[in-house]
Parts: C-alpha cells; sequence; structure tokens
DNA sequence: TTGCTCCTCACGTCACGTGAGGTGGC
DNA sequence: TTGCTCCTCACGTCACGTGAGGTGGC
C-alpha cells in the first residue's frame, strides 16, 4: 500500500480535474492533503484519493463552506457522515428545484422575446390560443393609487404564494369594456409561471401590439375594436397583456413591447357564416 | 410613473429577498441602481424594479460573474438578450445534469453507509439480490503492477466514458476461484453508477463482511467457501467487493468495512431439494 | 546548460459581510 | 432627546488565481 505507485499533482489534477492552485490551496488549509510529501517539498497522491476529494467536491455542490466540510471530515465516523449526507439530501433537493425553476423562467422568456421580434406589429389579427397555466394575483384597487401599487401588492401575495417573481408578469382586464373604461388599470396581474394555478383561456383571440410603458397601450384599444367591427367579431372575454420586451430587454421604458390579446367569437353574419361548423 | 410611490431600501429588499449590502453593492458597481436617489443619499426603488432584479438572479444562477451581467445588461436589446439567455438554457442544463448527479452520488453512498450500519459483520447469509446497474472498467492487468495502478488506470478509463469518478467504486472477481487464487487483484473494478451500461446480475448470493484496506479480506473467502459447503452450495458467477464505509466515512484504512457478495447456487442434494421448483 | 516540474510567498480579486461613525426627520 | 432608518468608508473574508523568484533532477 505505501510503495504503490503515486501521482504528482499535476497527475492527480489531471485525473480529478482539480487545478494546481485549488489542490495546494486545500492542502494548506488541511482539508485535503497528499499521502506524501517527498524531501523536496512535492506533494504526491495515490489514484484512491480521488475517492475522497470528489466526495468534498459533492459536498461542495449543497454551497457548504469549506471550513465546515473540514469539521465534518477531520472526526468523521459512518454515523456522522450518514447523518450529514442525508441531511443535505434535502438541500439539494431545494438546490435542484431552484436551478429547475431560473430555467424554465429563462425558458418563458425566450419565447416570449422571440415572439417579440417576430411580431408584426402594426398588423391585428384574430388567433387561436390554447390554455396556458398562469397565477392571478389579487384583484387590483385603484382607488387613490396608480399601477407600481397594484404591482407591489400584485408582489407581496405572490411573495407569500412562494412563487417566483422572477417569471415574466402580464395584466390582465376581464373584458374589452372595462379596457376601454380604465386602460392602464388593469383587473388583475399575473406571473406567467409554468406552475400556476390558474389558466389562461382557451380560444380565439385579436391580436395587437403597442409599444410604450407598461399600461401604455396608445390607441391600440380603439385599433381592436375597429378591427373588431370591421371583421364581424364581438369581445366575449378578457383581454391579457403581455410585455414581450420589458426592462430586461430594453433600456427605453417608453419602448417595451406589449402584446395585447382580446377574446372575441365570430358574430353570425347574414350573408356568410365565418364559423366553420353553422350548426 | 415618476410620482409613484417607491421603496425604500430595506422595502425592496424584503420584497425581492436580496440584502441592504448585497442591493448597495451592486448599486456601487452599477449592476442595478434605484430608480431615485433622495437628496439625503437614500436609494429609492420602485417595485417594478423586482422584474429586473429578479433576471439579474437568474442569470447568476448560471455563474456568470457580476461583470459580464453588466456588459450585456449595458446595452441590451431584445436579439442580445435572446441569444444570450437561449445560450445559457444549454448551461443551465449542464448544471442542473451536475446536481442531479450529486444527489444521486449522495444517495448511493447513504444506501451503501446504511447497510454497513445494519450489518451484522460476523455473519454470513444467503441473499436474494436484483440487477442493479454499475460500470465496469477495463479488465486489470497486475503484471508488475499493484491494486493502486490499476485503479488509476480504471479511474482513467472513467474518465474518458464520462462517468462520474465520485460515485463509489466497487471491485469484482470472475468466479470464487479467481477471487481464492488472486486475492486483492479482482479482474474488475466498477463504479455504483445508476445510469451505468453494465448490470451486477441477480441471483442468490453469499454475502459476509471484512474490515480492512481495500482488497484485504482476511479469511473471509475461506469463511465463505467453508458456509457454501457446509450447506450445499456451489459458487456459479461474479464475486462482487463493495466498500460499504471507505475514506470517506472512516480515518483509519485499516477498517474499511468491505462487503463480499458471492454468487452461488443451491445443489441438489440427496434427502431434500432446496429449489422450489425441481422439475 | 537548458528545460521541465514543482515549490513558497505575497498579493490580487470577486462578491459580498461587518462594523464604526455619522446624518436627518419625527 | 430618543429612536429609527439610512448613509459612507474601511476593512474583513472566503476560495481561490496570478505572478515572481527559486529549487532539483535529467
Amino acid at each position: 500500500m505505501k510503495n504503490d505507485y503515486l501521482l504528482s499533482i499535476r497527475e492527480f489534477s489531471e485525473l480529478t480535474d482539480f487545478s494546481l492552485t485549488k489542490l495546494r490551496h486545500y492542502d494548506d488549509v488541511e482539508l485535503f492533503q497528499p499521502v506524501f510529501r517527498a524531501d523536496n517539498g512535492y506533494r504526491y497522491y495515490s489514484a484512491l484519493q480521488s475517492i475522497t476529494i470528489n466526495c468534498i467536491n459533492v459536498m461542495k455542490s449543497v454551497q457548504l463552506p469549506i471550513k465546515k466540510i473540514n469539521d465534518i471530515m477531520k472526526k468523521r465516523t459512518p454515523e456522522k457522515i450518514l447523518d450529514f449526507l442525508s441531511k443535505h439530501e434535502v438541500e439539494l433537493n431545494a438546490e435542484l428545484f431552484k436551478l429547475q425553476q431560473a430555467y424554465a423562467i429563462i425558458h418563458t422568456y425566450v419565447t416570449l422575446i422571440q415572439e417579440g421580434l417576430q411580431a408584426d406589429e402594426q398588423k391585428i389579427a384574430c388567433r387561436r390560443m390554447e390554455a396556458t397555466p398562469i397565477e392571478i394575483g389579487p384583484r387590483n384597487d385603484f382607488s387613490g393609487k396608480r399601477f407600481n401599487d397594484s404591482f407591489f401588492a400584485f408582489l407581496q401575495e405572490m411573495r407569500k404564494r412562494r412563487v417566483d417573481s422572477a417569471y415574466p408578469a402580464g395584466a390582465c382586464y376581464t373584458s374589452m369594456d372595462s379596457l376601454r373604461e380604465n386602460p392602464g388599470r388593469p383587473e388583475y396581474f399575473f406571473a406567467h409561471t409554468p406552475a400556476g394555478r390558474d389558466l389562461k383561456e382557451k380560444g380565439d383571440y385579436l391580436v395587437g401590439y403597442a409599444r410604450g410603458y407598461y399600461g401604455d397601450l396608445g390607441d391600440l384599444p380603439q385599433r381592436l375594436e375597429a378591427y373588431a367591427k370591421a371583421h364581424g367579431m364581438v369581445f366575449n372575454g378578457p383581454v391579457y397583456e403581455d410585455y414581450l420586451h420589458n426592462e430586461l430587454t430594453e433600456e427605453n421604458p417608453d419602448r417595451y413591447l406589449i402584446r395585447v390579446a382580446a377574446k372575441v367569437r365570430h358574430q353570425k353574419s347574414r350573408h356568410s357564416a365565418s364559423s366553420p361548423n353553422p350548426k
């Protein structure tokens, strides 16, 4: 065992993917030391030591500071290590959850930004939309308050519900009438989370775009109404506002890209049926 | 928009779970700054800013240094952010994989250590074992070499195959004869990885324990053979050596706990059939 | 002698945390 | 005046990385 072939620090570094400085540092703080130190000061490691250093690495993936790892390894017994590891199985799970969430958030943003880049901003069009999970906040109270205050209340509620507020947010009016009467004052905010307990209603939507600050739709509501009238549609459901490009992607707050989707139904016209199956 | 209610640094800290010092630090390095700075130097944030800081947090979960995040945010366009985010979707996935692996490693260790703690070390017993995934290394070459050298070769091969060597390792003899003739010189090493491409053979095993350094089985092979003889069993397959307690859990290298499992078959005895279905 | 690997030591750095000492409005 | 929140500034710290200058065997 003692006369076995030993590895130089470089060989061990290459075997384990730990940098030379990292290995020396671990030696200094006595976290992990070479099995043999030559008279000239050279460090020599055994291949079997890679087992231990890899385990240390696993412990580090739980964000454990070196000192703590040191404490544990110094007076280790199977019982202690077992206790420690099973405790950290739980923490690792939490870490995993956070990362998965980060992934979902990035993915949602990617989808929204992409849609914004491909959008034909001038055009209004009717589009079939599937139900998408969202998490709707409390009903907004605008009595003497502003957009910002309501958004604050929304964020606080999301915190309470433990919904990560890094998910893209959106706003919702319960009807086109509501939007016409109170532009910039949506009845609800919602988070675009795939684990949301609510759903965006599926159905046909009239979709248009506007450039402006949160809630600034310009003449989009009027354009939507004109379009609907011209094409024999009536609004029959909620209106969703999504910020495709926001703080995250635009420096100029007056150039955010907002998508408005208002639920519509085709009216039975006298001379033609727009519904494919007019029963 | 400008006259909206603003949050003090403490309120914003509580809303977003960023520490006061963190927020001040981000201000100093110009990564993320309050919308308003009062004459007395007080920082004021808008609730909407939590969107941005949460996104920054998501970027940080990809281990991105602040400076880079800064570069990106300074001259952001939807195209750039999209490009950046979709690139990092991939990296996040890799991170996720690493954490999942860390979890699997910890779990495997927990199982082994637990087994070691519950083991009746003196006893030899026959046990049915299910097939478990492992990754078997190259055939060991002991010509003029030692345990350590072979283990080194094994680790190098695992590196090549991109198998994380933090998984507990074990050794394997192709037969009891092989163990008897070359104790301490297993024909193969293997990694205890759930994603391994090989399998531990399922079947009946004679299981015993030994205390010692890697490969030091003491008189365990003889005890196993004696037991088999006394109970009408013959060895008919591989012998697996698992280190239930090793470097990770024990300071004293001569007190590692080794489990040996040798595949057996019940011999047809003249006066009784031990097989339940002796066709 | 040249080249190579290894060494130590001091200092840098990144992302904050930790006081110490001070301000300003109720 | 007391208490509270906020401020700046300097220094600490954690886990290394980065040279600079030197050794030792082929």
